[in-house]
DNA sequence: ATGTTGACTTGACACAGTGTAAATTTACAC
DNA sequence: GTGTAAATTTACACTGTGTCAAGTCAACAT
């Protein structure tokens, strides 16, 4: 599961991600990778099959620095269902900021890229389902709004805390993750729960 | 403003159309674009000056077939801001699907392409003028949601009618354009308005 | 000391796709 | 017929990915 201590490997994720967080969306090319960790182009070749998938390797790296599962774990300690709501939305909103360039980077190739859409739908699965149980939580407590069943609220959740919205709020519309905070707190609560 | 009557550059455009809808987001060759024009790869060149400007032209084309401005012109004669709110969600909503490949490759290819992204935000600037008059009118009216400024109302409208969103809640969430439009003239009332 | 192994480098090349350029053809107007 | 505009053909430069083969170099075992 834990990254090997490969030096050189770590040294090219390293420079991936330094180059992908200084210029987002912008895939670096490889040869500037290589430059960037010091090794020749071709070593690239020798640690990751192509492009695509060093850039998926990328974000399994930051995904284990920043520790996304223990993070995400406290969320499912929550007693209730609008707790539980309330950490999620919490927890997932702050790490978005984290991986935003790298996980941007995947979003535009996953267009043209085979792979880079399974890592990419696999990626959202997986927070789809932090989601359905949150919202699962809710419909078991009975406070989940009343117009909506729970598939239609886990895709309104899914939506409200995909990648592409707070890039839109934050990056277009220039809010501060504060502000992006407050307002997605208060609007999970608005729109899914009945209180 | 109109197209000229230049018959190959429209074989071009409508080629171009065809292409991108048929597969969105995946931004066809330029020769794939002159085969289905039957036209020489070197002819696109006479008509565009490169790649880009083939595809901005192309989503012109589009606004002009099907009129946007008119179509937007309807919801700017609404008497409330209630129903300016209602009438520009149906309107914008509505519009999507039919521009949604085109402009999804644009949206890709902003990300890489200058050109490309200038036109992408002159775009979308332009859609973000019908939510601030749609909010401003709530505003005059006092219907406004008491914890939003009017920016930030303008900001969560323009976010909940882009792109992303619709493409998010049709393409991966699998609504029906008939269920998004629902959802969505519900949830913009239900976050935007005191009522 | 010698040989082996593994990681990395160097340099070359095939392949796609965009964009440029020049010479040539086609068709139409007068 | 001549001129002109639009399109074609052919060729090439350029960028970036991915492959390949040969060579270097240090560590390590015997």
């Amino acid at each position: 599961m834990s990254t090997e201590k490969n030096p050189t490997r770590i040294r090219i994720l390293k420079a991936a991600w330094d180059l992908l967080d200084s210029n987002p969306g912008v895939a670096a090319r490889m040869s500037d990778i290589a430059k960037k960790a010091g090794v020749s182009r071709q070593a690239l070749y020798l640690h990751f099959p192509n492009r695509t998938e060093l850039f998926i390797a990328t974000t399994r790296y930051q995904d284990e620095k920043f520790g996304v599962d223990d993070m995400l774990a406290e969320s499912r300690s929550a007693k209730t269902g609008l707790d539980r709501l309330d950490a999620f939305v919490r927890a997932w909103g702050g790490y978005i900021p984290k991986i935003f360039a790298v996980a941007k980077t995947l979003m535009v190739m996953k267009e043209t890229d085979e792979d880079a859409a399974k890592a990419w739908t696999q990626r959202m699965g997986d927070m789809r389902e932090g989601c359905a149980a949150a919202i699962d939580a809710l419909d078991r407590d009975g406070t989940l709004a009343k117009g909506l069943t729970p598939k239609e609220a886990t895709d309104l959740l899914w939506t409200l805390l995909s990648i592409s919205t707070w890039e839109h709020l934050t990056q277009e519309c220039g809010w501060s993750q504060e502000s992006y905070a407050r307002h997605l707190h208060h609007l999970s609560k608005q729109i899914l729960t009945t209180s």
